[in-house]
DNA sequence: TTGAAAGCGTTACCAG
DNA sequence: CTGGTAACGCTTTCAA
């Protein structure tokens, strides 16, 4: 059997309450008999029992994670954002991955509500009013999207496609193409929203392919319907889709950035890696993630919040090998 | 305030033990009884309190997934596995990415061990006696290492090699270098191993050319010792160590594979996809999440277990660009 | 088959 | 500043 705050008491000759205290708050006792708790509870090895705790406290030091899909290189490294800073703060972080399947993530959600004390939901797929009326009850922030009324960590998705397209129109690009993200995608549709605003300041012709999974796969896919479109440059959702378009047109003798620009988003890991490097717009993953657990434990400290937080944070174009002038 | 048991057993018109045996074990109860609760229980929302639970029954339905780094891209398939195996026996996930700190490790288990039934650790990096004395208390399966008493799910790192070096000799290679990964890794240390056994079963000559971290960096940093080495090929610990080979090597003027040939381990995501295409030894990664997850599972529902189990997962050589006869 | 009561380990409250 | 007692929500005896 584990050893319990009653083993604890009897060793250092106190009671249960006054080990309690000594624990959990050393200036509600006296130095000497904190000293003897502390040093019986550590001779012991004593390791408060957290279900029974948040039992009566009601509260867990539990984060729930939510995302769509963790192969997505995005989201590693704002989950190890994530799980640094709430470590930092000794919170201990439930990881619920729904595989892209929007309906997998209120259920995951109602599932894990008993055991954490707030949500960070990672660009999740369900729709406003399904995730609204089923989080209710626990504090939630969401990464990447907006939803009324939770607090929020974005991206600045316009000003990047807005770096995007000026670096396209001073290598002489006139018309550009767009492979969308899933339509359930906020960040997809932020995107192309942006991305209509900055061609048209710019009078330049945008051509959209439709949409495709956030995949290699994906990208492929689509690349056909990219050369087939009157157009020197293709700006995809974000690099998986990019790659996926780089990996068919050198399949198919096109030649990047030569016969035609590529710009991806997100500046994944291996971006850089390719043959030619791909030029794409970084997010700061990393702050997202700790932005987004600091949102979250100071709606969690105090209830009292007025109006909606809205973090939007700024991104960067990186040029590299994709993209070039026009010939 | 939640809806507990008691406002079900109200509604039902029946005492909170006839819930309990009702929602747990419907045999046990007259039919027209579990009736009346499973409605009451659907039409409040009830959902039973885990910590409650948990504290007399002495189960969490909880798996911690312990890993050194998420950002490597052969662990987040391996915990999408293990989410959904986990998902499907309704058990729920807490992630530590330890930040390949071995320090870390043993603080991270102690941390989850009150909350989850069992351990999964993932390619961990503390020595096996810590492990040993720390993990003695819950079910522990480990995975890619071999840790004695432990059950472990491992790849089949000798026969990759086998295959690697059967492939490269078929290619006329006569003499290949490692790059071997960090001296903690129980993965680099047994597929080194394999690897001094194939080469020396050929009579091929092997220079190693010391250990790097497991990353593009660790790579890049050995790139020039390998081509001041006089072979021909080069076998990596792992693909992120080859891709960083190969993008020095690149950057050196260094053609793969006319002057040189580069073999990966893993079979990353991105892998296929580089110019040129990584040849690399791909090990199922789902299965072994899965696989490790059943272990668990089966660990943790019958504690009688005689012999260690130790389950070896194939690995298979995957030929692509990267490989090529010598000149 | 059902209900009453005890108890899991902890914290909160109230006397002392 | 300290100890006793109740309570958190659930499961598990034990009787009926």
């Amino acid at each position: 059997m584990a050893v319990t705050i009653k083993d604890v008491a009897r060793l250092a000759g106190v009671s249960p309450s006054s080990v309690c205290r000594a624990l959990t708050d050393p200036a509600r006792v006296r130095a000497d008999t904190r000293e003897r708790v502390e040093s019986a509870a550590e001779q012991l090895g004593y390791r408060p029992n957290r279900a029974a705790r948040s039992l009566i406290t009601g509260r867990t030091a539990n984060l729930g994670v939510v995302l769509p899909d963790l192969a997505n290189p995005f989201f590693p490294t704002v989950v190890k954002a994530i799980q640094k800073q709430a470590r930092r703060f000794d919170y201990a972080v439930f990881l619920s991955d729904t595989d892209e399947d929007p309906a997998v993530e209120v259920p995951a959600i109602r599932a894990l509500a008993m055991q954490v004390d707030g949500f960070l939901l990672c660009s999740p797929r369900a729709s406003d009013h399904e995730l609204r009326s089923n989080a209710r009850d626990k504090p939630v922030v969401v990464l990447n999207r907006r939803i009324t009324p939770f607090p929020s960590v974005t991206a600045d998705n316009a000003d990047g496609m807005r770096q995007a397209v000026g670096h396209l129109a001073a290598l002489g690009h006139r018309a550009v193409a767009y492979v969308g993200g899933p339509r359930t995608s906020w960040s997809h549709r932020d995107r192309q929203r942006g991305l209509r605003a900055a061609t048209a300041a710019r009078g330049m012709r945008l051509v959209e392919v439709g949409n495709v999974a956030p995949t290699v796969d994906g990208g492929a896919a689509a690349a056909d319907l990219v050369l087939a479109a009157p157009v020197t440059a293709v700006l995809a959702y974000n690099d998986l889709v990019a790659l996926g378009l780089l990996q068919r047109f050198q399949a198919r003798g096109v030649r990047v950035p030569e016969h035609l620009s590529v710009i991806g988003f997100d500046d994944i890991p291996v971006a850089g890696l390719l043959g030619p490097p791909l030029t794409t717009v970084a997010i700061d993953t990393e702050q997202i993630g700790r932005v987004g657990v600091d949102l979250l434990l100071e709606l969690m400290a105090g209830p009292v919040h007025r109006g909606v937080t809205r973090r939007v944070l700024p991104t960067q174009l990186i040029v590299r090998g994709s993209t070039g002038p026009t010939v």
